[in-house]
DNA sequence: GTTAGCATTCTCAAGAATAGAGTGCTAAAA
DNA sequence: TTTTAGCACTCTATTCTTGAGAATGCTAAC
């Protein structure tokens, strides 16, 4: 990461104009500056430091007239370089930890929780996108039986996540006969991620090679069918009408868009997705987040681990204006509260 | 049913001003159905005729010099006695049954399709109400052990929905112990409503009664965290957007009051349940759905038959001018699709 | 390098003027 | 008695103007 050419002074202005303009979300002025901060300069000076700022791209006017707000650019080398890290207070912290300790243990619970928890504690959207199913590793199998043709397949993954898929089968399949398949998927696949099976599942050398004598038909087609599972990501949204207390979503058009977005999960969890790089706090500003109609959002996310080592990711959207040491510490301690508690429990 | 006392003309009037209005969405004036209307009646006549349909409340004014809408009781009356039938033309019909087709025959699925087919095929937004979990029959039960202390109680119901939950087991159950229960679980709970067997669950007495010699601890342990269920019904929403296409929300703050009650799903539910009346179509306009910040939207709902005759709720909502006569077709349609699925499939 | 002062630019709110839509009423026609 | 034409009246919505206020950039002094 190169240093950015800015002076001291100039750092000092870009982060308070930055501060001030996420309280108040109207453009800042040269003299408020001098009323709120005490820079120690007089508004003249700014002025200048500030046309400085926007020549390099850091800042902008909405109008000749008006005070400036930061550009991309200007929030960019604000959360790279400026901002300091908030802690969550103490009572925050309680918050989401009793919020947790109120709900069951249970994968869908959790995820359910935690973008509620998200959206309730930064007063913006919150997200969840589970593990990607396919990366996910089988740990249990079972076949229940619902009608002559048709059996529901219970997957336990190691996640703690949990899947059902109602599985065609050959008629005349017998109870005894169901429960030797399950009893042999078992012994054979368990343990393998869910992408190696569906490969194993489609390849009859493969088959033959992994069920070896145990191969019959019907554990042909059981096993087809069960892990013709599409690629799979839930993804839990919680507190999309906070967007409506924002004054820069005032205008219909402003929110449509953002809402036809999130109405499209599959939009979502692209957005939100981590793919590089696994670990840590990533902050998407603005456009940075590639989506047509959310470019005044921005997204602060973070992978999450649930057993088995599966990463799945946790994000706040939010307006690019929003409280990014906060959000960033909230999305932070989030994520370590999961980890937690997947190690500890179920 | 009392027949309005409105003569023919009266009928006439308000049928072509609500017709005109759900159309254009402005207030209808006088002119407006000399022109688009077939009367044969001067502009003078109608005006004399509105003053009339209004003064009974069935009309109103925004201000003195504009055209008149509807009141609520101006639509009640034309969806009890004014609409005519408007069936679905083939194409929306093949439209709904190729969504069906190409989509999964699970429960899930099944309630996931309908809220996008009625959304996509209203222009508004598609709710489906799963059956009360309460309500449910049990018709198979299946335990899968996760690890010493937890199992996976999968919940297979005649409705063919199917409710997972962790349960909290007691320490060094062996899986001959668990398949053992299992198997005595559902010889004796099987075909019962989940009510009754919370009920059994709860009561020493009853437990004693309903598993005689076969009760053990681990038994009475199992049954009881496993059914500690809530009260619960799923929603499905979908087409939340649809509503930004209306000039009526053409405000934040209208649209606001809106999505908060949307995003409680507990208040959806309220509104959509269906209790006194078990079947067929019903209408609610506008504040007639009791919901606060809803009193701009009707609801266009039936109640659905899933297996073993349990009753779930799908529904529209839209603005209050919404073209009823093609809802309510929708609606219909919808209705009898999914109880054909629930009979033939699965 | 910093600051005070000032002309300049632009927005926003309030007021005034105007056009247009639609009504209710009255008196005549059917 | 019912219907209709004509007309005065009311209210909205749009446009234009005006003035106040906020903030700037520039210049000259400190």
């Amino acid at each position: 990461m190169t240093t950015p050419v800015l002076d001291a002074r100039k750092h000092a202005v870009l982060e308070a104009i930055v501060d001030c303009y996420n309280r108040t979300a109207e453009p800042v002025s040269s003299q408020k500056i001098v009323r709120d901060y005490d820079m120690g300069l007089s508004a003249a000076t700014l002025r200048n430091t500030m046309a400085d700022l926007e020549e390099l791209g850091y800042l902008t006017q909405p109008h000749t007239s008006a005070g400036r707000i930061p550009t991309e650019l200007g929030y960019r080398v604000y959360v790279d370089s400026l901002m300091t890290d908030q802690k969550l207070s103490r009572k925050e912290r309680q918050f989401i930890r009793n919020r947790y300790a109120s709900s069951r243990r249970d994968f869908e619970e959790i995820m359910e929780q935690t973008s509620k928890i998200l959206s309730a504690i930064s007063h913006h959207i919150g997200v969840v996108l589970t593990p990607e199913l396919h990366e996910s590793i089988l740990r249990r199998l079972e076949l229940i039986s619902i009608d002559s043709e048709h059996i529901l397949a219970v997957l336990l993954m190691a996640s703690g996540a949990v899947k059902n898929q109602v599985v065609s089968i050959p008629k005349n399949l017998s109870d005894v006969e169901l429960y030797q398949i399950n009893r042999i998927l078992n012994e054979k696949l368990a343990g393998l991620p869910l992408k190696q099976i569906r490969q194993i599942s489609q390849d009859p050398v493969k088959l033959k090679a992994v069920f070896d004598q145990h191969l019959s038909d019907p554990i042909a087609v059981v096993t087809q069918n069960t892990f013709a599972l599409e690629q799979e990501t839930h993804v839990y949204i919680d507190g999309t009408s906070n967007f409506f207390s924002h004054p820069e979503f005032g205008e219909v058009q402003k929110i449509e868009s953002l809402f036809r977005v999130l109405e499209r999960k599959e939009q979502v969890a692209d957005m939100l997705s981590v793919r590089q790089e696994p670990l840590g706090i990533q902050v998407l500003i603005g456009s940075e987040n590639g989506c047509e109609g959310m470019e005044m959002c921005s997204i602060v996310r973070s992978s999450y681990r649930a057993r088995g080592n599966q990463l799945g990711t946790i994000g706040v959207i939010g307006p690019t204006r929003m409280a990014y040491p906060r959000i960033v510490s909230i999305v932070r301690f989030t994520s370590q509260m999961i980890n937690e508690l997947f190690e500890e429990s179920l």
